[in-house]
DNA sequence: TAATTATTTAAACGATTGTTTGATTAATTT
DNA sequence: AAATTAATCAAACAATCGTTTAAATAATTA
């Protein structure tokens, strides 16, 4: 499977073979436990290429962020100004997101570890800027449907929160998920399978978490 | 706040004081990007020390990692055998985590970060012990109280998943949750006010979730 | 009090870090 | 075909990394 991904990239250019392992190595040993040496090992592209194209280290970083960001952003204000029940719209979000992330699993855990640092000034920038207005469209498909009646005045950022935790966590917590799903010990846990389980998992929860009567 | 801490720490010897700063900076910055002059500095305590008293930097992680792991699991084992309803237990669980996490906001950062990246076995292999033995009790609650009737057939793993989730997922996104609270810009989410709040909705989340009428 | 052990220190170790250099090859433009 | 630009390379840069040394001090034991 990775080696059918490394096909695809031997026509690449270095550019972009570059920022394909980097995105790859930083998300299975975090930013700082890669060297650029390492990085030039695994790409086979020359280590001077790196401030050739990006100028260091951090510039590669922001580039991989700023070019990998998925594009969730253009669904989500599409649903804003659909027709759709509040409750439709959150439960396309979940569609949205789950779908996203499985495809980037890599660059998930990338930024919402990054998060977590808060001494990184420079690299929470970018992550708070972007995560943020995708949040607070979210964060208005609740309060508007509380507002309207739709749905029960549940507390709208811990819902949100939740919202989108299970789907992060399902992605940082593998090595123990594993584990506890008895799989055997190299199965991955991004396939379509444990999509839809997450899915209707989140689909069902926030439907009784709210909505009222149903 | 943090000065009284540190005062709390100037009779402390000086092992007690590494580690209270490794994992002040490893939750701030990162293991990677802590170095040892950086806690050094910080602490004050010479860099031989670390390798006198763990040996090595790894060691020192390691013993951060089993000396400060908060005790959650007498607590559950006795929730296990205890005559209340599965809800209860449950309700209990989130009270037990939002307790010991809010406590131990640096240890919490750390070990779900450290868990995401993949390719560190040494910082894995503890962690993951640790933590599954944890998750399967609160497993078997979900589990045990949908074969008794007393929960609908919910998605046990997902469930799980959710719980945990918030509770995590609350504490590392403080930088996003900031703005979107609307709090002010150093005002921290770790207060006996939103833990209460967190506490509220999963219970509320999870009795909904759960139970089939009520 | 003398001897022994535990703790602390500044300085140095080789290895590795991100970054840059200047020469060389490949591709493109005129 | 000649000239110009883009891409690639091995080698070197100073800085920093984790770790160790051997000497000095503090605390404990005999």
């Amino acid at each position: 499977m990775i080696t059918n991904i490394k096909q695809q990239l031997v026509d690449k250019d270095s550019r972009e073979k570059l920022l394909y392992y980097a995105e790859f190595l930083f998300a299975e040993h975090g930013y700082d436990a890669v060297s650029l040496r390492t990085l030039q090992q695994e790409s086979g592209i020359n280590i001077a290429m790196i401030s050739y194209y990006f100028g260091s280290k951090e510039g590669l970083f922001e580039a991989m962020l700023t070019e990998k960001f998925p594009l969730i952003r253009e669904k989500l204000d599409a649903l804003k100004s659909s027709p759709l029940t509040f409750l439709e719209k959150i439960e396309s979000t979940i569609e949205i997101y789950t779908d996203r992330m499985f495809e980037s699993v890599n660059f998930t855990k990338i930024i919402f570890r990054e998060m977590s640092m808060t001494q990184r000034p420079d690299h929470n920038k970018l992550i708070i800027d972007y995560i943020r207005g995708n949040l607070d469209v979210i964060l208005s498909f609740i309060n508007d449907g509380i507002r309207c009646g739709e749905f029960r005045s549940v507390d709208p950022e811990m819902t949100l929160c939740s919202l989108i935790a299970t789907i992060v966590q399902w992605i940082n917590m593998s090595p123990v998920s594993i584990k506890m799903m008895k799989e055997k010990k190299n199965e991955n846990l991004y396939t379509t399978k444990y999509k839809i389980r997450l899915q209707t998992h989140l689909k069902d929860m926030m439907k009784r978490h709210l909505i009222e009567t149903y």
